[in-house]
DNA sequence: TCGGCAAGCCAC
DNA sequence: AAACGTGGCTTGCCGA
């Protein structure tokens, strides 16, 4: 499925290689300089010779192969110990990934006929209903870092016109409370609470107001890690603390909510008896690991089982959406244009006068889009916006 | 020279 | 001993 194809501002992208490659050639220098030896920064396998080979320093992981893990959160924690060549290394690869895959490879990317960007969606490529999008992918745009948010800014909209983004507002927090029929979860999304914040205060007993914004940030956590079919050990690993801590928060959790871990017993239960999970909108989902005789694969397919009712039911809706969005501005009387979905956002390019009107119908197509078909218990909120790029409509 | 795998990392 | 879900792209490396 190929829609209208995106303009990207080629001057803007220029400008980024340039200043990403004088990052590179600063953070090389420095990598060399700390490691007192010249050696190409884009191999693993140098670095971890030189990291726990010549340097001594303290290996921790190894990668599935035997060799040292050298991957973000090894060097992190190397950084932070005060050595120089993590951190150098850290920053190149951050560099060299903005400018090799987006600002290099987008320009490439560019239609000589349409001066626009197309990517290919393909409808049928994922186990959940998701859409992929390849060559190029433009599902995974930057926008954590302000480096890497810079790549959004040139993804523009033609003269006289704007960018709206929509995207729904922890869609796949409010599927799981609907299924799972988790009242408190529902009540906080309708009473539009902070909805992390209130899973702190739940777990750990402490006010909203005031709250420890690290507290926040683990119940966060938490509530991802739920809809991913949370272990101690994956928690304790993104949250870095203790695989006993970890246990600890999430035996809290399904205390205070124990729908949630009701369920979970159910979908491993669903899949077990019939090998395939299904979507509140009848979307199958089918796990042959779970009868797998390696545990491993067993356990991986329940957390399959748990995760893909969650994410199909978020990806039917938004291709429900999606669906309706043509004939909705055309009745309208809106010439806007839908060039991207990314999950839970969809992208639109549109005359500047009609902005107003397509991010009220944006938001009402897609907040209403499980409907007639299933009616949510929780509401659906779509945050929608304008401006003259991409990164300014977030 | 080409294809495939491993490692790593970007997004939701 | 394992190792939270779904994807795609780039580089390094190795063998055909």
């Amino acid at each position: 499925m190929e829609l209208h194809g995106v303009k990207v501002d080629v001057a803007q992208l220029s400008r980024l290689s340039s200043v990403f490659a004088q990052k590179m050639a600063e953070d090389e220098d420095a990598a060399f300089e700390a490691a007192g030896t010249r050696f190409n920064p884009g191999s693993p396998k140098q670095i971890g010779d030189i990291l726990f080979g010549d340097m001594g320093l303290p290996g921790g992981k190894k990668t599935k192969s035997g060799a040292w893990s050298t991957d973000a959160a090894v060097l992190e924690e190397l950084a932070a110990a005060g050595h120089a060549l993590p951190r150098a290394l850290l920053t190149w690869r951050q560099f060299a990934k903005l400018k090799s895959t987006y600002s290099d490879a987008l320009k490439e990317a560019i239609n000589p006929v349409t001066g626009r960007v197309h990517t290919s969606f393909s409808l049928a490529a994922t186990s959940t209903g998701r859409l992929s999008s390849s060559e190029p992918n433009l599902q995974n745009i930057p926008i954590r870092t302000e480096e890497g948010r810079k790549i959004r800014e040139a993804f523009v909209a033609e003269p006289g016109h704007v960018i709206v983004a929509a995207d729904y507002s922890q869609i796949e927090l409010r599927l799981l409370a609907h299924i799972a029929g988790v009242e408190a979860l529902k009540d906080a999304f309708r009473a539009g609470q902070d909805i992390h914040a209130m899973t702190a205060s739940e777990m750990f007993g402490v006010p909203i107001e005031g709250m420890d914004p690290m507290v926040r940030r683990n119940a966060k956590a938490i509530n991802f890690g739920i809809i991913y079919g949370i272990s101690a050990f994956g928690l304790a690993n993104n949250l870095g603390i203790s695989r006993d801590e970890a246990r600890t928060y999430i035996d809290s959790y399904f205390k205070k909510f124990p729908g949630i871990a009701d369920y979970m017993e159910a979908m491993k239960r669903e899949a077990r008896d019939r090998a395939y999970v299904e979507t509140l909108f009848g979307r199958r989902i089918h796990l042959p690991g779970i009868r797998d005789k390696n545990p491993a694969m067993r356990q991986f397919a329940e957390r399959q089982a748990i995760n893909a009712p969650i994410q199909g039911a978020a990806a039917d809706i938004i291709r429900r959406a999606m669906a309706r969005m043509d004939a909705a501005m055309a009745q309208a009387g809106l010439s806007a244009r839908m060039l991207l979905q990314v999950h839970d956002e969809l992208v639109f390019e549109v005359p500047e006068s009609e902005a107003p009107d397509l991010i009220a119908l944006a938001g009402e197509v897609m907040s209403q889009a499980a409907a007639p078909a299933v009616a949510l218990s929780v509401p659906l909120e779509v945050d929608a916006r304008a401006g003259a790029t991409w990164g300014q409509a977030h």
